[in-house]
DNA sequence: CGCATGCTTGACACCAAGTGTCATTAGGGG
DNA sequence: CCCCTAATGACACTTGGTGTCAAGCATGCG
């Protein structure tokens, strides 16, 4: 039962440091953008050397998109749950909401870093760049779910489709002032797309 | 008439190192792939210095994403020019289908960039990037096409639906070897999507 | 207890991307 | 012929990111 209830201490610590080092980066980028603050910045204000920054982050990008990094394998094993038989805009609706929901579950903190990726170019590709595995992930999800042979495009397309539908909502969310219901604008989205999702070959 | 015949050679001169810089630099990170080559070794093939290079481009991404450039406001130009009648589906397809074939028909060049591109993440993110602004644009055009208010999300979802399609005929294109027809693959593609595309509510 | 082992860290040197600054040069027009 | 502008190269500098190595510290074992 106990699975992992004792990670062994040492990763605990390592978790530490990297939330340490998390909490500090956003704080820093938030309020001064990502331009203005240096990594020596942040691993001042975090108290570690900037070598041990890059043993935990690729790239001073990484410390921001890393936080939504779960998203992505947490979308598609939204998608592996639901049920075989439902159609796919149905169940890509939910994926997407699992996501969104995700986001605006999670409180300012969680809107605070979505307005600083959307608006910080260098942010925004890279969080593009993760999202084109994103959609990778989900196309193989669907082509497994319906069966399908590695010859047509719809996999692809449908997946990239929800995650244009992810973005729109998430932006559109992002800019408003809490005015707008996230659910309201997933439901929208999915409406639009649904007759192609619905179309398989 | 002679709007612009003569460029004020100043400018041709211009014109003419950023095509020598474009030149060498696509031909060394074709071969050599991006990381392995720096902006010493691009100026040096190009002989100017590093100093000039930035004055032309503005990062080393940009050398690259830069020579599919017009491809953007290409897009956006072909949609306009499509008749205000024409349903979304069709006016997008042939929108997305200048573009392929302003890849496709530019002979061995260019399918080398876009493999390159495809395959280099830093360059797939710059690329992203890139087209999160064609999206917009496409976005505005079509909300001006349609007469239709800021509220909806149809606009961006059809403009990314499209761009979705892009790449994906893209991706499967350049992956081939030349066996894969670009234009069937557009059509495939526009078939799958055109149900939400006509959608407009 | 003492020691070996492995993991994490910090210090330091180093490379590459990109920017600010300035002196030089070449064209172009009066 | 001279001044004005634009383009360039040289150079120093900041910042992101990596390689390397030695020191610190917990753990395990004799």
């Amino acid at each position: 039962m106990t699975a992992r209830p004792e990670p062994t201490l040492a990763q605990r610590k390592r978790q530490l440091v990297a939330d340490e080092l998390t909490r500090a980066a956003l704080d820093l980028l938030a309020r001064k953008g990502f331009d203005a603050v240096t990594v020596d910045d942040i691993v001042g204000a975090a108290g570690v050397s900037k070598r041990t920054f890059f043993r935990y982050f690729a790239s001073k990008e990484d410390v921001v998109v890393q936080f939504l990094g779960e998203m992505g394998t947490g979308m598609r094993a939204a998608l592996a749950e639901r049920p075989a038989q439902e159609p796919p805009s149905v169940a890509l609706r939910h994926t997407v909401w699992s996501a969104v929901d995700a986001c605006a579950g999670h409180g300012e903190q969680t809107l605070r870093v979505i307005r600083l990726i959307l608006g910080t170019p260098a942010l925004l590709a890279r969080f593009l760049e993760r999202q084109a595995q994103w959609r990778d992930a989900l196309a193989e999800e669907l082509t497994r779910r319906l069966g399908l042979g590695p010859a047509g495009l719809y996999p692809q397309l449908a997946a990239g489709a929800a995650l244009t539908a992810f973005d729109t909502v998430l932006q559109r969310w992002s800019a408003g002032e809490g005015d707008q219901d996230p659910a309201a604008l997933t439901d929208e989205a999915f409406a639009v797309l649904a007759p192609a999702l619905d179309s398989v070959v």
